[in-house]
RNA sequence: GCGCUCGUAGCUCAGGGGAUAGAGCGCUGCCCUGCGGAGGCAGAGGCCGGAGGUUCGAAUCCUCCCGGGCGCACCA
C-alpha cells in the first residue's frame, strides 16, 4: 500500500543521508508516517525530523532539509517539502493518483485483500453465550465485532478459524436440565413448580413442548424422581439450533461448535491437563477442592478447579479449552472475544496456557463494554419481565441486519454503547447506515444508466480524472488497506463503519460536484465511468466485510 | 478497598505523542430549467473531567483527585 511506500522512501533518504555524511550515524528509531489533518500539508507527513533532532544534534528544520534532498524519486510522489516545526511531507502526483482508480477498478473484489497473514492459523472465539437461554443484545455486539474480524482477517490472507464454544456442562446447565423437566411434567398436568435459580423463562416451555411433541412422554418419570440427564441434553441441544439460527440471521456462520462437555469424556482433554498440572506442580488440595496454584505464576490469588463437591469449574474446562486451541490444535494465534464482565478472567487464562505450555502472547482477549438499549430519549430494559429477556432475534427483527452490525460496529469496543432502537430504524439521513448504503445505490444508479444509453469504462483514460472531487474520493479509496490494517493490529473493527461514511461523503460530494454521464464529453464521461467502478468496488467490499449489504437500489 | 475501563461540540462518537482537535445527528442560513435531494455548501457550537509532571511538542504518556460502567465466588 502507499503509505508503506512511503515509509520506505523515508527509510531510505534515511539511510542515504547517513551515508552521505550529511547526517551523523546513529541508530535510527522506527518510522512511521501519517495523514496530516490540513490538507496544504500534503497527502503524508514524516515526523523523524522532530523525533532525531536530539540524536543527531541538528535543528530538526535541518535534519529535515538533509532528509528531504535523499528522497528518492517516485513516481507516486510529485513533491517533497519540509515544513516547520521540522516535519517532511510528501504531496502525491495527481496522475499517479488518478490511475489507481484504474487499478481498484480492475482489482474489483481483490481490492486491500493481501497475504500479511499467510500461513497464520488463528482461531477467533465469539459469543459462547450459555446454551441455557436464548442470546441477547450484548452477544449480539459481540457477534458483530467477531465475525467482522474475522471476515478481515481472512482478506489479509489468515487461515481463520470461527469458533462458539458451547458451556454444554456445568452447574447451569444441571439447572437448566431440572427447569426443563419440571416445565415438560407440567405439560403432563403434574403440579410441580420450576426449582429454586431455575430458569423461568417462556422459552423453556417452549423447549418443553417441543421435545413432548416430538417423542411424547418418554422422559416422564415417578413422581418426585430426578429428571432423565437425555432430556437436559435435549433441550441442550434444541437451544444451540436456535442459537445458530439467531446467528445465522445475524450473517454470523461458524467453522466449530465446540463442547465443553467432549472436554470431560473419559481420557479427555480435561484429564490431560489436569494430570499435567499436577506433574508441574501447580496443583493444591485444600478445604476438600483442587486449586490451580495461579498465585504462583502473578495470580493475586489461587483458583478452585474442582468443588468440594467434585463438580469442575468453569475454569478448570476452561484451562483444558485453551490447552486444546494452543496445544492439541496448534493455533498460532488464538483471539477470544468476551464481554467487559469477564474481564477479571483474563489474567487467570493467560497464567493458564503460560502453565500449560502455550505463548501467552498468542492469545488475545478482546473484550467489549455492554450494551443499553434504548428508544429515542427512552430507555428499554434489558430484561422484561423475570426471566425474559429481549433477545437478539427481536432485534434482528425489528430493525433488520444492516443496521444491527452497524450500529454494534459504531463504537470501540472499551466504549459502553447505547443501542438506539429508534434512530436504527429510521429510514432516513440521521441514520448513518442508510447514508453509505444510498451511496452504494446511487453508483449502482448512474451505472446502470449509463449501461442503458450505451455508456462504459472501457479503455477510459483515468487521467482525466483531476478534479478536485475526483481526487479526493481515490484518495479516500486508496485508504482502505491503511484501515484494514488497524483493524487488524488494534483489533479495532469500529474503524469500518467510519471509514465507510468517510467513504460516502467523498462519494456524494463528488457526485454533486461532478456530472459522470455527459453525451457530449465521451473520454470523460468513460473516466468517470472507471471511477464509479473503483468506487463501488471499494464501498461493496467495505460494506461486505461488516456483514452489511450493498443495494443495488433502495 | 483493589483491578480493568470510560469521561472530547447540545446528543452519539472518532482521534490514543505532532502542525489551527474531527465526523454524524440536532440547530441557523443557502443550493433542484442535468445521472436518485435518503444529497451538497456555509455557519454557530470545545479551557478534550480537574490538578500536577515528563517532552522541542500532551486530548494522547505518568502520578494524584473527581465522576460513570464492569469485575474482585468451591457462577459462568
Amino acid at each position: 500500500m502507499i503509505r508503506d511506500e512511503i515509509r520506505a522512501l523515508v527509510e531510505q533518504a534515511l539511510a542515504a543521508a547517513q551515508g552521505a555524511g550529511d547526517l551523523p550515524q546513529f541508530a535510527t528509531p522506527a518510522v512511521t508516517v501519517e495523514h496530516p489533518q490540513r490538507p496544504e500539508h500534503g497527502d503524508f507527513s514524516a515526523n523523524l525530523p522532530l523525533r532525531i533532532q536530539g540524536l543527531a544534534k541538528m535543528k530538526a528544520v535541518e535534519v529535515a532539509e538533509a532528509l528531504r534532498r535523499h528522497v528518492p524519486a517516485s513516481e507516486a510522489v510529485a513533491a517533497v517539502r519540509v515544513a516547520p516545526p521540522g516535519f517532511l511531507n510528501f504531496y502525491l502526483e495527481p496522475g499517479w493518483v488518478a490511475r489507481q482508480a484504474a487499478a481498484i477498478a480492475a482489482a474489483g473484489e481483490q481490492y486491500a485483500t493481501s497475504d500479511a497473514g499467510r500461513g497464520q492459523r488463528v482461531q477467533i472465539e465469539y459469543v459462547s453465550a450459555n446454551p441455557t437461554g436464548p442470546i441477547h443484545v450484548g452477544n449480539g455486539r459481540g457477534a458483530a465485532i467477531g465475525s467482522t474480524l474475522a471476515n478481515v482477517m481472512r482478506g489479509a490472507g489468515y487461515d481463520v478459524e470461527q469458533e462458539y464454544y458451547v458451556n454444554d456442562a456445568g452447574t447451569q446447565v444441571a439447572i437448566f436440565g431440572r427447569t426443563l423437566y419440571a416445565r415438560y411434567q407440567q405439560l403432563f398436568g403434574r403440579e410441580v413448580t420450576i426449582p429454586e435459580n431455575g430458569y423461568p423463562g417462556e422459552y423453556v416451555v417452549e423447549v418443553a413442548k417441543g421435545i413432548r411433541n416430538r417423542l411424547g412422554d418418554r422422559f416422564l418419570r415417578p413422581s418426585g424422581e430426578e429428571s432423565d440427564p437425555e432430556l437436559g441434553r435435549l433441550g441442550i441441544h434444541v437451544m444451540v439450533d436456535q442459537i445458530r439460527e439467531d446467528l445465522h440471521a445475524m450473517g454470523v456462520e461458524y467453522d466449530v461448535w465446540y463442547s465443553e462437555r467432549s472436554l470431560q469424556a473419559e481420557g479427555g482433554m480435561y484429564d490431560r491437563v489436569l494430570s499435567l498440572l499436577r506433574e508441574r506442580g501447580y496443583i493444591v488440595e485444600r478445604e476438600g477442592a483442587v486449586w490451580f496454584a495461579s498465585s504462583e505464576l502473578g495470580e493475586s490469588k489461587d483458583n478452585v478447579l474442582i468443588r468440594s463437591d467434585g463438580m469442575p469449574t468453569y475454569y478448570a474446562t476452561d484451562i483444558a479449552y485453551h490447552y486444546d486451541k494452543f496445544i492439541e490444535r496448534g493455533f498460532d494465534r488464538v483471539i477470544d472475544i468476551w464481554g467487559a464482565d469477564h474481564q477479571g478472567h483474563v489474567s487467570r487464562v493467560k497464567a493458564a496456557v503460560a502453565a500449560v505450555g502455550g505463548d501467552p502472547d498468542r492469545l488475545d482477549v478482546l473484550l467489549y463494554q455492554l450494551v443499553a438499549l434504548r428508544r429515542g430519549r427512552e430507555a428499554v430494559p434489558l430484561s422484561k419481565r423475570a426471566g425474559e429477556i429481549v433477545t437478539l432475534r427481536e432485534i434482528v427483527e425489528e430493525v433488520g441486519v444492516d443496521a444491527t452490525r452497524f450500529f454494534f460496529l459504531l463504537p470501540s469496543a472499551n466504549q459502553t454503547m447505547d443501542f438506539d432502537l429508534e434512530l436504527a430504524k429510521k429510514q432516513s439521513d440521521e441514520n448513518p447506515v442508510f447514508y453509505v448504503q444510498y451511496a452504494h445505490a446511487r453508483i449502482a444508479g448512474v451505472l446502470a444508466k449509463a449501461r442503458e444509453e450505451g455508456f462504459s469504462s472501457e479503455d477510459a483514460d483515468s487521467q482525466l480524472l483531476t478534479h478536485d472531487a475526483e481526487q479526493t474520493l481515490i484518495r479516500k479509496l486508496l485508504l482502505l488497506p491503511e484501515v484494514l490494517e488497524e483493524v487488524i493490529e488494534g483489533l479495532a473493527p469500529h474503524h469500518l463503519p467510519h471509514y465507510a461514511q468517510d467513504l460516502a461523503a467523498a462519494f456524494h460530494v463528488f457526485y454533486t460536484q461532478c456530472r459522470v454521464i455527459d453525451a457530449s464529453n465521451e473520454p470523460l464521461t468513460r473516466a468517470r465511468l472507471l471511477l464509479l467502478d473503483a468506487a463501488r468496488v471499494v464501498l461493496s467490499r467495505t460494506l461486505g466485510l461488516m456483514g452489511v449489504s450493498a443495494p443495488e437500489q433502495m
